[in-house]
DNA sequence: TATTTATCCTTCCGGTTTAGTAGGAAAAAA
DNA sequence: TTTTTTCCTACTAAACCGGAAGGATAAATA
């Protein structure tokens, strides 16, 4: 049961953003490669979503770069996973019952779902701000 | 970030060895495979690892099957998937700090051993018996 | 205007994992 | 000796993972 890298880097990735945020000059995925030793080329395929989702704003050329386009108390880890991984729950019904046939009479519905909860309230509710000064 | 089918499976395997526990006649596959509407060569395969693990005890021929090696409360969730998924942990430096090159001065770390931490204490310190009354 | 620095866009690919299936051997009970 | 059940070894199609490749476009700078 991993996270998968696009998970691992995306939320690396937006650390480096969230500690930028306020500054004059946005950030560019080369400088974020080099701090985090991540190819740019990988970079540029997780951030894609990221600015697709609306979290982050982008500025093209020289001096060009990224930037958060809310706060960093504002985004949550659980949002940059869900972009990044997909629905993160640990076993599909607990967001989708119809993933399991037996679902009525099932014997572990719910203890996944507790495990669900357990992630979602210790790190997916957590903000960029929170997980910076933690 | 997906438990597999081994996971999920061998832990519905377990809770019907686990109500069945103490009953005179062991519980075979056959009767597990038609209750859990899983085939029986895939839960054959499911099974070698736990016996292996001494989890579980076996009687062959007629009138066989499989009982728990130990009582429900002494066998938790976490074992289970320990054996079947490997380390369960969703990033894997948590339990092997040389899985990451930046480990020292990385960003998230402390975020994953917090979300490991709560899934370890929600349903892997869980016992058999605890899930079968949840 | 030419160059440099960046983002943006599409495609491809080898390796691993997943979720089983298949076929039969060995043992125990009836 | 037939049936039931575990035990053992292989095999595989499909999906997923972790990127790399190659270039187009836009903006700043010299
Ligand atoms: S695992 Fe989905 S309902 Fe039991
Ligand atoms: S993800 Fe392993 S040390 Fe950061």
């Amino acid at each position: 049961m991993k996270l998968s890298t696009r998970g691992r880097y995306g939320t690396r990735l937006m650390l480096q953003l969230a500690a930028n945020y306020g500054k004059k000059t946005p950030l560019p995925l080369t400088e974020i490669a080099r701090r985090e030793e991540i190819s740019v080329k990988y970079l540029e395929q997780l951030i894609i979503p990221l600015k697709a989702a609306g979290l982050i704003e982008s500025r093209r050329g020289a001096h060009g770069g990224y930037v958060l386009a809310k706060d960093p108390d504002e985004i949550t880890i659980g949002q940059v996973l869900q972009i990044l991984e997909g629905n993160i729950s640990p076993v599909p019904c607990v967001k989708d019952p119809s993933f399991c046939i037996k679902y009525e009479t099932c014997n572990t519905r719910k203890l996944w779902e507790t495990m669900d909860k357990a992630i979602s309230k210790s790190v997916c509710e957590m903000t960029l701000k929170e997980a910076l000064s933690a």
